[in-house]
DNA sequence: ACCCAGGGTCATA
DNA sequence: TATGACCATGGG
C-alpha cells in the first residue's frame, strides 16, 4: 500500500494498461504543434491535420510561420476551431524562432520557460505543460479535464479547482520526476479514453473498488438488465 | 438531434 | 474571482 492513493492510482493505471509510450510524435516540434491543435479537441481529428499540415510544409517553425493564414487554416480545418488554431500556431512558431529555436530554450530553467511558454498568447496552462513535459522532459504534472473527472469520480478531489491548484497538488505528493509524469498523464488519457467516459463506465474499471461512482454505475445496469 | 472532444481568450458582474 | 459566449470539425 502506497502512503498517497495519488500513486496507488498510478501503480493502478500502469499494472492495467502497461508503459504507453508517450507523445505521440516524432519530434519535440511536434510535441508542440500537437499540444496547440489539440486543444478541446480529440486526437483523430489533429492527425488529420497534421498529415494535411505535412503535406503543405515540412513541420520546422520557419515553415509554418511563413505559411499565410489561408493556406495554414486550409491545412488546419479538420482540427477545428482553424482561425483560432491558425493564429495560435503562428504565433507561438513566430516566438520560437525569435528565441532562436529550441535549441536555447533547453537551457532555461522549468520556471522561466513555463511562464514564457504562458507569455505566448494561445498558450495556456494545460498546453504549456503538455509542452514542457512531452517536448522538454521537464517535470511537471498535466491538468487536463480527464484528470479532473476521474480523481474527481474517485473522490479525491472536487473538479473544479483552479489549475495550479490541482497541478500543485499532485506534483507535492509525487516525486518531482518527469517520467512518472510522462507515464501518469498518458495513463489517465488512456483510461478515459476506454472506461472513464462522460457516461462512466465503473464496472468495467481497474479502479471500481475506489470509485464511488461504480456502484450508481452497477446499480444502473441492474435496471437496465431488468427490462 | 443531440453530446462530446487531450483549452484559451474575452467580456461582463 | 467566477461565470458565460465563442471558436468549428468529426465521431458516437
Amino acid at each position: 500500500m502506497n502512503s498517497t492513493p495519488f500513486l496507488d492510482v498510478y501503480d493502478c493505471l500502469f499494472q492495467h494498461y502497461g508503459p504507453r509510450a508517450w507523445w505521440p510524435a516524432e519530434t519535440a516540434f511536434e510535441v508542440m504543434v500537437g499540444a496547440i491543435l489539440t486543444q478541446n479537441t480529440s486526437w483523430t481529428n489533429v492527425e488529420r491535420a497534421l498529415v494535411r499540415l505535412r503535406d503543405v510544409v515540412p513541420l520546422e517553425p520557419g515553415a509554418i510561420a511563413g505559411l499565410s493564414p489561408e493556406r495554414l487554416g486550409e491545412a488546419l480545418r479538420p482540427a477545428g476551431y482553424f482561425n483560432v488554431k491558425t493564429k495560435r500556431l503562428q504565433t507561438f512558431c513566430r516566438w520560437l524562432v525569435a528565441q532562436g529555436g529550441e535549441e536555447p530554450l533547453t537551457k532555461r530553467d522549468t520556471h522561466t520557460l513555463r511562464h514564457e511558454l504562458l507569455a505566448v498568447h494561445g498558450i495556456g496552462p494545460e498546453t504549456a505543460d503538455d509542452i514542457l513535459l512531452y517536448a522538454f522532459g521537464r517535470p511537471v504534472f498535466v491538468v487536463d479535464a480527464y484528470t479532473r473527472r476521474l480523481f474527481a469520480r474517485l473522490g479525491l478531489i472536487q473538479g473544479d479547482e483552479p489549475y495550479e491548484e490541482l497541478r500543485a497538488r499532485f506534483e507535492q505528493v509525487l516525486a518531482k520526476e518527469a517520467g512518472l509524469y510522462n507515464e501518469y498523464h498518458a495513463l489517465i488519457v488512456e483510461h478515459a479514453k476506454t472506461v472513464c467516459r462522460p457516461r462512466p463506465l465503473c464496472s468495467a474499471c481497474v479502479l471500481k473498488d475506489r470509485c464511488p461512482a461504480a456502484g450508481a454505475n452497477l446499480a444502473h445496469s441492474a435496471i437496465a438488465s431488468k427490462r
